[in-house]
DNA sequence: ACCTGAACACCGTTCAAGT
DNA sequence: ACCTGAACACCGTTCAAGT
């Protein structure tokens, strides 16, 4: 018996030494371990797994227990949210590439959003005030303000750009959350794209011309493209109303003299 | 007792006939009647409040009744959403104004959510391919189409477009579900701004410097100001791609053949 | 101060049984 | 075909009681 073989040498453990907590039996609660298991529990399972129930069962304690550490359910998915997008990774502000990099920004909270199934549903609606979620906003004002960007647009539009972000990562969510356990995604992406073409293309025609004629292009989008598309629509915007047109091929406006 | 008196001449109902139903008994369940009634409960008391159980109740039912009129919730909520949607006020496609048409299209549906309470939160993440939700996504195209927006630019800007209609929406609506029930929506709205204002103000100038720098512009929006924002960075954004240069003050690009 | 069991007032959905 | 009562497997939150 290998076994048997290799604990030989091993010294027993004294009688009267009660038995070692060698799992160490629970860690206690604490507001930090309560968050960290329902981030666990959402990348897992997703979003509706989250309940307070579920939470407490996967520390071995009841629901009760959480209100001790969480006021209720509201405040635990805001500071779920506020660890996650801890995540997303901020830019030294560079004048020349103020555009470029308000996307660069957007690019990586998108992907934070994304790595953590539908999470983006418990962000729509609350404005984000935790202290990493205004880590962004602030990096977001300061790229736009070296690039010309007036302060009364810079606020609005970082306002805007957080909107887009939270219902495009949203609408990415629904696709996957949707999927049952077997699926793949791409081949469900797949089918329900097709679905949908075939839906598009059985409109009458007389109602809906544009609709049947663009068939093609709308249910074309895969996914990144879309976000890109907005993104880039939402970034021209901001530029037609900035100072100096700083930017690439971008479409700079009337230039008043409102702005900081 | 004038009650008896009014009711002297009347004819006595006959024993054999049965008790008359004045009031009608009940109306048959159906598919209209069950989304009808859910959208009362909307109205009333928000989205929350719009359970199978209560619908049912409401109907003077169980809640099994429904399920064979409606498939499950999500598709009453769908059924719910393209009713609604129904109330939007498109308009005729004119070349000259395409700009501010797409905008009062927008405009409308904006109107639409907001007198139908949270309505905008079951609105998100579905592609909504309801009859009337098709007849909006049919004029904005034709909108941008006969202003000069190519066909992929077109297909994709219905799309963000929906996503910030929806979005902020869904916003909007988190200020009023979360008043109380004898608040005034002005009073919970400044309170609440007043809160975060000085919550910002009170931040830590080094870490926040545009934070701090910018509260009064970062808690100046009123709602409807924000929203006009955003759409109008949007329709700066599509116009930017479009080949005749239409519109009023805003930024015509690069003008490429690329379109159809 | 922290934790707990039990209870309250809800959910969506299914299913066998009735008409 | 339509409707129903009862049940299943869940919710978030509160509260009195324990340590």
């Amino acid at each position: 018996m290998p076994a048997t073989d290799a604990n030989e040498h091993e010294i027993p453990t004294p009688p009267w030494r009660k038995k070692r907590p060698t799992a160490p039996a629970r860690q206690p609660l604490s507001q930090d371990l309560i968050v960290e298991t329902a981030i666990r529990v959402l990348d897992a399972e997703g979003l509706d797994a989250v309940s307070m129930r579920r939470v407490a069962q996967e520390l071995n304690t009841g629901p009760a227990s959480l209100y001790a550490h969480v006021s209720n359910k509201e405040e635990l998915l805001d500071l779920m949210l506020d660890q996650i997008v801890a995540e997303v990774e901020l830019v030294e502000p560079d004048p020349e590439r103020w555009q470029e990099q308000v996307k660069e920004v957007m690019r990586s909270a998108q992907r934070v959003y994304a790595a953590h199934r539908d999470i983006a549903r418990a962000s729509l609606g609350t404005v984000p005030t935790g202290p990493n979620a205004l880590r962004i906003a602030e990096n977001q004002l300061a790229i736009m303000r070296v690039g010309g960007v007036p302060k009364r647009v810079a606020a609005l539009a970082v306002d805007t750009l957080g909107l887009y972000l939270e219902a495009n990562s949203v609408e990415d969510s629904m696709y996957l959350s949707k999927l049952k356990d077997g699926e793949s995604p791409h081949e469900y992406f797949e089918q329900y794209i097709g679905q949908i073409r075939k839906y598009f293309a059985s409109l009458p025609v007389e109602r809906f011309p544009n609709i049947v004629g663009m068939v093609d292009y709308l249910t074309d989008d895969g996914g990144d493209e879309r976000f890109e598309f907005g993104l880039d629509i939402i970034v021209r915007g901001i530029a037609s109303f900035a100072e100096s047109a700083a930017g690439s091929d971008s479409a700079p406006g009337g230039g008043s003299s409102t702005g900081d």
